[in-house]
DNA sequence: TTTATTTATCGCAATATTACGATATTTTAA
DNA sequence: TTAAAATATCGTAATATTGCGATAAATAAA
């Protein structure tokens, strides 16, 4: 088949999986970190930094903005963009959660 | 062309893409979390917990462990999985230290 | 208004992922 | 040894993702 059944999983199951899946490619951690680096919102810096072409970058910025995990302001000629920090907090919180889970576990295995 | 050009990217950011990848779908979350609820590890019982087919989720699994988020012990006639600490571990750096630098900037837009 | 600059979108090709059923493999139990 | 139970692997089909060049769209500058 190929597409991901997503009928049966809860809403934060979902969506967690969203924004690991935004995040799921070189370039796209390549572009948090340089967003997370600077201080000013960076536009067309981004695509000089990728070893890609100028639509592949702006694409993967589409999946990044569409999941939440950035966000996009037109700036005259240009686009500035940055980082969604509810996204991080959520990815945060759900590795904390099991983090924290684990922690209480009493290691039968492993 | 579709596949990733990875020869551009540092080791790092490779690392943290696969890890991101390796939990960039709902079954995958719904997995860690059974995982991390349970006291003892889980076998065969995570197959029941989903709406999928034993050998999918048996692909699930292996695409996990070869990034490292999971380990798993054969057991007898089942096998055992457990989470990887040192994954989530990684994990929670890459978060912590993006949240630290947005934190440490001067919002001039967004 | 025309031109340059920047980003977005389209169309396409190549590869990867997701999913399933069938079957192989491994270990335990009879 | 044979049968069962539990997982893994294989083969295959459908869909998604990745990437590029070409081109459209939007704004700024001349």
């Amino acid at each position: 088949m190929g597409a991901t059944k997503t009928e049966d999983y809860n809403e934060k199951t979902l969506r967690v999986a969203a924004l690991f899946q935004a995040l799921a490619h070189p370039a796209r951690i390549a572009i948090i970190e340089q967003l997370a680096k600077s201080d000013t919102c960076q536009c067309g810096e981004l695509v000089s930094e990728l070893p890609l072409a100028q639509s592949t970058v702006s694409q993967h910025l589409k999946a990044m903005g569409n999941a939440g995990v950035i966000t996009g302001t037109v700036e005259g000629t240009a686009t500035c963009y940055c980082i969604d920090r509810k996204s991080i907090r959520q990815l945060m919180a759900f590795l904390d959660k099991v983090s924290g889970q684990l922690e209480r576990q009493d290691q039968k295995c492993c």
